[in-house]
DNA sequence: CTGAAAGCGCTAACAT
DNA sequence: ATGTTAGCGCTTTCAG
């Protein structure tokens, strides 16, 4: 059996077309699955196709289209950095956005977080999921402004200039750790979050400020505005614990901002979760490993992910379907640090 | 003044061509300092072009030069998952990647770590970086059976089918923290690695035994070679401090072993770093706020990821420029962990 | 120094 | 049901 060469020029339509005996055309529309092509000349193509190695010309398809089929994926980050301490959330994330664009022909570009808004041309994306927006990005705003589709995973607060998010709902997430809370005999609950412009802390803050008015509780919140580094971390959880009115639980958006309570809390001798109850909004490994390990929720990045993908692209098929919205559900991870016998 | 229109059509370079009087060759020669064209026609031709805010249709150039202008990088995990808990390290790489890439005028595509051989031709990319590889993954030995360059963050042992990698020195590290452990008073260091197909868990194995054998030392080491998950850490930590022998430091190569290491100590009553020293290879915010902090060392990712990119756009441009190889250094943080009065 | 023209690989009217 | 043909936007010989 003679061994067959490597091509040296990669197989092209043109030459399916020849070895069947058709047109270019007849060999596009049955690979397209477009015109009336009959089974059986499809089925040769087909063959003929899997047998040469063929493979189509990304970029002759999509000069021809007009389309991209790309779209990019771009971590809001928080001055260069990322907001968690625990990234693997934004690496599930990736991977998925990946492995689901491929699976809708898409390619998913990665777009670092300081991009500037000329290199949006570069991209030649025909849209992008943007992961916990604040609005400001320029790839989103660029993009937006072109009339190009943004999905966010998370939601963009106040005007909605993208074509879908993804999210969970953080609000019966707070309502949930504050019934857990309850249930463990805490009594006064605090939160402490990141930057408002997020989503998700905007929806905590509003639903946790709403839960203490209906029982008639003074609210304890403290929001870090500004650089979420490990000492701003430090200092509002000593804000919150060093307080007249000390909380006997705290709610923290952040992985970050939780760590930093457990640290301020052991420093000032308060026992976890005996003195303090502590539950995180975003599950990691980190939490885990605390001592006690800490209570959080489980958002399945992955499938936030694979979403987001779907949205976009439904929206790049058929642009009257933009605005639509999945919730993901938001698991309830109970750990030691909530554990207080009621 | 008159409000110019937002064009329906993208400017091409035929608009330039047309509203400077010349032809398409010029323009594209002007662009891209190809052909000899007169000072005062190409400065004419950019202004125009920033002017008509111009900007080249990737997909025809690409179709046109045969190059793809774009390589894909990945984050070789482990069954899955990555292998450190802190993932901000690979966050920071993927955004360096993506950066550097287009600085030099390509695209980053990101690869799932599961991706099926068969995608890699509807990435169209013309090389890739793979991070943390065994070796094994797809996306290298399909593309380095073509020809195709890939250059790796950390190599790949054994035979080397890749165009280059970048790398931190580990035995270099090894050794700097084995004397930092000697200088604090530590007299039987042991290492906990995880799979040894990853390079950095090699070199540092290697580089331990020698230093145990000239010392005359019996080499404590543990690796987790399954599955590294929270479990198999504790387990292998547990191993190492229930021996006899049992050690009175611990380098461990992920975060989540020293995590685990730190962890069992606890549990055992051993003070760390009174009874046990404990450092880490790979820094991460975890590290910092565990309880005592841990001495790691800083990889500089970003540096890393930059360097990869350099190297494989270099290969591209210049296949005879293959085999090189970058290192990065290695930045000891010397925290609580290892802070015992010599 | 500049222009005409061919072609990269594919799609999509428009015939037939 | 299949073929003809004209592009998509750009690069690149080859002439002038």
């Amino acid at each position: 059996m003679a061994m067959r060469m490597q091509p040296r020029r990669r197989v092209s339509i043109r030459d399916i077309a020849d070895a069947a005996g058709v047109s270019l055309t007849t060999v596009s529309h049955a690979l397209n699955g477009k015109g009336r092509v009959q089974p059986e000349t499809r089925a040769r193509i087909f063959a003929l196709a899997a047998e040469l190695g063929y493979s189509a010309n990304p970029h002759a398809q999509r000069l021809a289209t007009g389309r991209h089929m790309m779209l990019a994926v771009q971590i809001s980050g928080f001055g260069g950095k990322a907001l968690a301490t625990d990234s693997a959330y934004f690496v599930d994330v990736l991977n998925s956005v990946s492995a689901a664009a491929l699976d809708h022909g898409y390619t998913a570009v990665l777009a670092a977080p300081d991009m500037r808004p000329r290199d949006i041309d570069a991209f030649a994306v025909d849209g992008a999921i943007v992961v916990d927006p604040t609005g400001e990005e320029p790839l989103l705003t660029t993009l937006a402004q072109r009339g190009a589709p943004v999905v966010t995973t998370g939601r963009v607060l106040g005007a909605g200039q993208t074509s879908g998010w993804v999210d969970n709902d953080l609000r019966k997430a707070a309502t949930r750790v504050l019934d857990h809370f309850g249930d463990a005999g805490y009594e006064r609950p605090a939160i402490l979050t990141g930057p408002l412009t997020r989503s998700y802390a905007a929806d905590t803050v509003e639903t946790y400020e709403r839960w203490a008015r209906e029982r008639g509780i003074e609210p304890i919140s403290v929001a870090v505005r500004s650089g979420m580094s490990a000492a701003a971390a430090m200092r509002a959880a000593e804000a919150l614990l060093s307080r007249r009115d000390r909380p006997d639980a705290v709610y923290a958006m952040l992985d970050v901002l939780a760590l930093a309570t457990a640290h301020v809390a052991r420093r000032r001798g308060l026992s976890v979760p005996g003195d303090l109850g502590i539950a995180a909004a975003f599950d990691s490994e980190v939490l885990r490993w605390a001592d006690p390990p800490l209570t959080a929720f489980d958002l399945h990045p992955a499938r936030i992910g694979r979403e987001a993908v779907a949205l976009l692209t439904a929206v790049l098929a058929d642009p009257t379907r933009a605005g639509r919205s999945v919730t993901v559900p938001a698991k309830l991870i109970s750990r030691a640090s909530t554990a207080r016998s009621g």
